[in-house]
DNA sequence: TTATAAACGAGACGGTACGTCCAGTCTTAAC
DNA sequence: GTTAAGACTGGACGTACCGTCTCGTTTATAA
């Protein structure tokens, strides 16, 4: 061996990773994380998140329900889990980049485009039993809320914010509008008919809130 | 038993009221049914809606369990109809009629002055659990999603859709808006951050919404 | 329905069952009761004491968990009374008298044939495996193991003392003889080679037992 | 990796101490074994057999479980050998020679002394835990049931086989008498109102219990 | 005097069973 | 015929250990 003069006593751990108690996440198994992201996910997708148990994931990915316990605290830190993963796979198979906002110079056209991808994503029966158990779930616990909102919904908003600052300096959006709260004019209505299901999702549909954000509902 | 010689082995209801084999709702018991509601309602603010459990609610009502299911199909559907209730005896509280618009001719006063008081309505610690959780079970259950929206939603958004309507006869809004859209532009920003957490409430927010979406943020 | 006038209002239950707060009694179903004897003592002799579980009794009696752990405290309480339950069974098949031990006026000759019958009876491999679950439970399980005497042992031991006493009038026993320390001397050594297996059982092992206990061992 | 030319498969190990398998004992570790011996005795003392695990032993002798699974192959067997330790040490700091059945030419006298000191030792409370568990796990385990009669219990009955031949070369008992069966005379009864509590412990009766035994119960 | 292979402490893993909680059904007695 | 009460079957919960299986790290021969 060569020797390593300067830390012969050290333990083998990488500077910075000190661990308090928890389990060694270093000796995790990748196999049995991604069969529990796949195992939580397919049950959501085939009998619902209400009826999806902890148990009926273990014996689904072939893992004691220990290795769920020891390193998830809930059902719905699961899936929040297993939903990352699938995004971030999903990006990473769309090559590289994760994903950039349209700028064509026409805010309009963009946003149009951008709101149609997100009606026939929001219809995909694939994504649509997660996202929904997610949703839910963050409606009611505070916690796996914040995270959905900081992991999942923000990152994506900000690419809203990025648009409308084009817009801004482009001059077709006024500057003294805040994009956080403008992007929310378009994108908010579609997430509560998709949520409260209190109305049709339609590619119409979105085309008509970004012609009455943009230009206001008002009599000019 | 009065003899009624013509039906001798029919149940006692009245004429008109027939019903296939359901429970007969003529004998039901209105002092069961309002311990229910109640207990319903406590279990959620006291513990959340996942831990409130049919047993705790039978058992604080001081009920049997199979008074429940013979009227309920689900803690959701108990939830539901005690929250209508609530509100229901709230609005007979506020005096005969349920609750109107204000309609001053000042659209924008009227719509920041409503969304305010709707602000305040959100944050009252009182409605927020049992709100969240049919919320949140609506999301996720198309079934109970629907009568939430129906019974609970919609009615409040049709309000808005008169307000509207009226400033279209006034000229402040143009007539070929569509009210029923055009609600959503400050109404599902609201929900959505009450929802998902996705961002503060406050009056100055409404206020900026009702203004980002009377003119537009496109620059003129 | 014939009026009782005197006690209109008192809940049905028989004076003197007062009951504090477990469950009631009068409810019980019998049928999972016996189901859950013959599973307990069938699981037993099939894969033995330490193999048998709640879990496996109460699936192989078609009975939930809660079920058994509502009438019993724990796999040892179930067996012991599954096994009592045998017992009473065994002999009230027997016809009405339980047992009675044999006095033929010889004494030495009662004595060998009732413990024949017993070393017969322990090598019965039906009763071994619960007798010595039970048996063994006992030994280390301080409750269980007064409750296994007092129930099952002493009430043998006594018929032992009976049949003594009946010697000691007919002058063949000495009078200043205690009778519950003297059926040790037979009953004992056979308790241990079985118990723990120190020796071998058989018919000319308790006659020598007999023999030596009634004549002593010292030289004349 | 440095080439051995003569042996390059065979594995290290001198000639003559060939083994199939198993681990090296010559390599094997003193101080975990004693540490395990120790923390299994003081688990069994504190929270009784069953609630000891080979985890909790491990744990407690600073161990990996592992070694305990590689040299025992249960929780008996682990107690077992901790007890038989316990037993060489006691007799080797009880001076060399292990321990003699005294012969003061008086039979009884000798037996009423061995036994008032076994009646001793089997209510002192720190062997009385390890022992009971040992002895009930014989009762049920029967390869475990036989090491402990053959390594404990046998040869402290060998002990009362020596004394009583001696008494039959004197005269004091009849020669033709088997000695291995008389000892369960005095011996049985005594163990089996130790392991079964079916009867107080003293030197009363073990008294009583030789002079039965050596003279017998029936009449002369 | 290394070097090397085994034993070692540690603990993650797939499992089984625990004892508890609750769902939803069923039975009983009271009214 | 509804009601309060609660026993019933069933099933998931979260925990505790089982016995196996890697991980690096001692440690003790044997080269």
């Amino acid at each position: 061996m060569s020797s390593d003069s300067s830390t012969p006593t050290a333990p083998t751990r990488p500077p910075g990773t000190a661990r308090k108690d928890g389990p060694d996440s270093s000796r995790r198994s990748e196999r049995s994380r991604h069969a529990i992201y796949d195992a939580a996910l397919a049950s959501v997708a085939e009998v619902g998140y209400q009826r999806t148990t902890i148990e009926g994931i273990a014996s689904r990915a072939g893992v004691g329900k220990q290795t769920i316990y020891r390193w998830w605290s809930s059902k719905a830190d699961v899936l929040l889990e297993a939903f990352l993963d699938l995004s971030e796979q999903a990006s990473e198979a769309a090559g590289g980049t994760p994903w950039e906002f349209p700028d064509t110079g026409d805010l309009a056209a963009d946003l149009k485009f951008v709101l149609r991808a997100t009606v026939d994503e929001l219809l995909d029966p694939k994504f649509e039993a997660p996202s929904r158990a997610l949703a839910a779930e963050g409606v009611v616990n505070a916690r796996l809320g914040e995270q959905f909102v900081t992991k999942l919904l923000e990152p994506q908003l900000q690419l809203y914010v990025g648009r409308l600052r084009s817009a801004q300096d482009s001059g077709q959006v006024r500057a003294d509008i805040d994009p956080r709260i403008a992007l929310e004019l378009f994108v908010a209505p579609l997430a509560q008919r998709w949520l409260q299901r209190s109305g049709p999702l339609s590619h119409g549909y979105t085309d008509t809130l970004v012609d009455y954000a943009l230009h206001g509902i008002a009599a000019r």
